[in-house]
DNA sequence: AAAAGATGAATGAACGTTCATTCATTGTCA
DNA sequence: TGACAATGAATGAACGTTCATTCATCTTTT
């Protein structure tokens, strides 16, 4: 059986990532617009042709950068959402917590997904890639918030409405954060989104 | 008096416009990467040289087309507001129904938008004009929900919180837009906005 | 005639990609 | 176990293209 990979197939699996790595490390430091092989190789500390060798074109490479970040965001929120339990007060905060996690709401991190955002027009390829909340996690929201309106007496508050608002929130935060680094608090961050959240579900709310 | 201006100058002013918006189109259509001189004088119908003549460098005019958006984008909702009148309530649906004009949002502004934030991180010239809710409107919308406050019984809404709220919740919006032009509502995004208003400030909304 | 705007060929730097070559690692046979 | 091909990852020089910018020249207005 192939249990243990080679040296080599080790090596070349490290200069994969290395590659990847390095251009997130670029993007994030000068713009994808101005994101070369020479500067990405640079950076990864390989030589001129390992690009191409490994990822058969730059643009390529790209793609396998947004394909590993959509991944680890999708990955981050839903199993952050499974070890809160069944309760949906817990599984929202869960949610919204982890929206503003370091590990996902960082300057490299956002300045890799704005990066990629701004060109998923022209280079269409970017989509499914750049939708940090896409469909699966408003049907997540969506039916959390059902949940809520079912358990209290809400009487103005349209559970799909109060899904819509809170994600557009998040986005809205992540922008504020990707703008202004250095003022962003994120615990007024989570306060907001859950201010609003209370605001839409009063009854169920105890906190 | 310079009363009318000459032909010559009439050209001049009417070249420096046409490198302006075919600037804006070629964003909106290759993105900000792809935009080399050649395409944006293919777009504008004009000779070689003539980028440099009016902006002396190709960044300078990307700087020039930041600036005219920002401009424009502020003008358009401090003139709504002011048409609004006096009353708060009037005041925030202005400012909120500005945000989702067609005018404003629509596929090729928000193209120029985001490829100027995403960078402005690796180059700061562009921070200046890429903050389209800047301090002006927070403060604005902060007071305009200091007033809705005092005017009904709220008893949990902050009013600091509640304009952070619906800032962020702008923004997402706006976000939302650019990801999937042709799903956005424009009615839905108004309700989702005004739904959340309404649940800050329940007491001071009759509608 | 003088001044200013407009033109587009020319320039050199930087780009992504290619490919002949190198060489450490691997599998095979004595 | 030791010698020896075979492998394929890694290298970096070279290529053609595209880039932003320059500037000598031409056109138009004053």
């Amino acid at each position: 059986m192939p249990e243990a990979k080679s040296a080599r197939e080790q090596a070349k699996e490290r200069h994969r990532r290395a590659l990847i790595e390095a251009t997130a490390d670029a993007i994030a430091e000068h713009g994808l617009a101005a994101v070369s092989i020479s500067r990405i190789l640079e950076k990864a500390g390989l030589s001129r042709g390992m690009v191409n060798l490994h990822f058969s074109s730059k643009n390529n490479l790209l793609l396998a950068v947004a394909e590993q970040f959509s991944e680890d965001y999708t990955r981050h929120w839903s199993a952050a959402m499974e070890r809160a339990g069944g309760l949906p007060e817990a599984r929202l905060r869960a949610i919204i917590d982890a929206d503003f996690d370091p590990a996902v709401l960082n300057r490299r991190t956002m300045a890799v997904w704005f990066a990629f955002r701004s060109e998923a027009h022209s280079s269409p390829e970017y989509m499914p890639f750049i939708d940090s909340r896409d469909a699966k996690m408003q049907r997540t929201i969506t039916s959390i918030c059902r949940e809520l309106c079912a358990e209290g007496a809400n009487p103005g508050t349209d559970p799909q409405i109060a899904a819509l608002s809170i994600i557009a929130l998040l986005e809205g935060l992540w922008t504020d954060f990707y703008l202004h680094p250095d003022r962003f608090d994120r615990d007024t961050a989570r306060a907001v989104v859950w201010h609003t959240a209370r605001a839409f579900f009063a009854d169920s709310f105890d906190d």
